[in-house]
DNA sequence: CTGAAAGCGCTTACAG
DNA sequence: CTGAAAGCGCTTACAG
């Protein structure tokens, strides 16, 4: 069973595909098709069910109607939730998103972005790494909108949408040196993009502003994709050898396993221990106590993101590039 | 900057696109290139770094390495965290996967039936709900391999691959029966497919079985995606309505917002009151006390589908119908 | 051992 | 008001 082709419905109607073609991209009117037989052929099209194929269409025009979204991880629920939005709101614009995980290795981008370069996509959506700078060059010059989101690239001139992380950082340690902690250790990944280098630096730059000493030890910089056996061991180890009363996590996934930590050590949370963990989970709230936690605005950030997409897809020349950040929330649940 | 066409690679080894064709194909050895000519031209090909053209390729050949896979919320972590394992499989065996949400809406549904029929995926993944037979059946007809999984439509003849949720729903509530439970509630959505029902069915029979009475008003149906403020305040009404000792959720999500009406109300979960959550969450296990839940073989049952459909690609006859049923384990945590 | 040519299903500049 | 034809970039049956 073939399915139709454009051939098939102008038989049928007895006209040049060249009409049929008009009519289906609503071009009817312009090239002044008669109106009977506009009538006449769209009731084929629907009689017969027929769907043009966009494959060829694609082939034909250079674009797909499709955005490629790259992300880290879709199991990981900050960007399971940021792509279940991006795509309900290109959706609505009659976009399509096709999306999948890079776990931050260089090489799986880099076949990503040819597997999505080879199905034309139209534009870009990519939370990127180091080392992927070149092939993102490579796009930029062939014109392609490229979104950066969650993290940058600052050597790259493109457009970045993302949350203020020094700053959600700074606050986040403020607000445990007023609640009197002394000790307070960060525990971030140790992969090299500016969003987890800002977290640090906000980190820093609040102890430094209170006068507390800073302490490299009480930084913990787990290895990204590290099976969680072993940073949980390394958890324990921090809270074994320093006398810690207050810990930030810089990603949910650690602070997942922070909270595992707490549980199998018995370790309280109370007045003489306090955690705040960076973008929100279901676990956190419902922890006990409540887990403090700095959200990010998901639902601005990937309104924003569709918004400058749908800008430059409709614009014909350049437009300038945009670096939009956020204010992330601290959110005190005690 | 146009990309690169078998043409100018052609033109620049100085042998015909039917040759660079043959070569990119890995077909040089069976239509006897000459070694020097392959070599030749891939080293051309290496060199500029050309990437043949999906989209033509598709048009010509009608497949396209691409496998679908469609769920009903890519932001619920069961799906997403299946969504992960099928790429990383896929992946591995030269496919890719496109998925995208359905929300549980057959029109959005068939939407992306027609995307993806539109853009010739090679194979369908799809967690399916009442109404989408009739388009199911047209691919079915069209000789796609269709593999159902998480729920299946019984009437339709097509692979499906699951849990088996009616014995781990019957276990649940025997746990609870063991401890002496004796008013258990089950809370669960209104979809109708045949996975939710199985949980109902299994909650019933056990209640049966041990001599218990099946109260229809110890099961609350909540609709599909109802507010959660509305979900909440119904839990909250049968808690207070009813003397309730158990409860089953027959959903994470569900579960989630149990949690959170326990903590809103401060309702403790002791020896006169215990949960049982379905498919796994971080929440259940860091929740005090921990809580215990149905999960279902996540690994498993990806790679089983992976399995099925690589299976049907490669077989030129039509593979018999296998309906795999995986069992689902019941983990106590207290 | 290699190539010319047809064709996949569209879009669109051009012609009438 | 409408159509014939070129062309997007491939694959492959056929010919030599």
């Amino acid at each position: 069973m073939k399915a139709l082709s454009i051939k098939d419905i102008a038989l049928k109607a007895n006209v040049s595909i060249t009409t049929v073609s008009f009519i289906i991209n609503g071009k009817a009117k312009e090239k002044s098709i008669s109106d009977a037989v506009i009538k006449k052929v769209q009731q084929i099209i629907i009689d017969s069910g027929y769907k043009p194929n966009q494959i060829a269409r694609s082939l034909r025009t250079g674009n797909s109607n499709i955005i490629g979204l790259i992300i880290e991880d879709i199991s990981n629920s900050f960007f399971s939730r940021i792509a279940r939005l991006i795509e309900d709101k290109a959706y609505k614009k009659g976009y399509k998103i096709i999306y999948s995980s890079t776990e931050n290795s260089v090489e799986k981008a880099q076949e990503l972005i040819n597997l999505f370069k080879s199905r034309k996509v139209d534009a870009y959506i990519i939370s990127p790494m180091k080392g992927i700078e070149e092939d993102i060059q490579i796009l930029l010059n062939e014109n392609k909108p490229v979104i950066f989101f969650d993290r940058n690239l600052p050597e790259l001139n493109t457009n970045y949408v993302g949350a203020n992380h020094f700053v959600a950082s700074y606050q986040a340690i403020e607000s445990f040196i007023k609640q009197g902690k002394q000790k307070i250790a960060l525990v971030t990944t140790n992969i090299d993009v500016q969003q987890i280098i800002e977290r640090f630096e906000g980190y820093k730059k609040a102890l430094i502003d209170y006068a507390l000493p800073f302490d490299e030890e009480l930084v913990l910089r787990i290895p990204f994709n590290q099976p969680e056996v072993d940073t949980i061991a390394a958890i324990k180890q921090l809270l074994k050898n320093k006398d810690i009363d207050a810990i930030l996590f810089a990603t949910n996934y650690l602070a997942i396993s922070g909270l595992r930590v707490l549980k199998q050590t018995g370790k309280k949370l109370d007045e003489n221990f306090a955690v705040i963990g960076y973008d929100d989970h279901e676990a956190f709230e419902l922890h006990t106590p409540s887990i403090s936690t700095i959200q990010q605005p998901l639902e601005e950030i990937a309104e924003t993101i569709i918004k400058l997409i749908l800008n430059q897809l409709s614009s014909k020349t350049k437009l300038p590039d945009q670096q939009i950040i956020i204010p992330a929330k601290l959110i005190l649940r005690n």
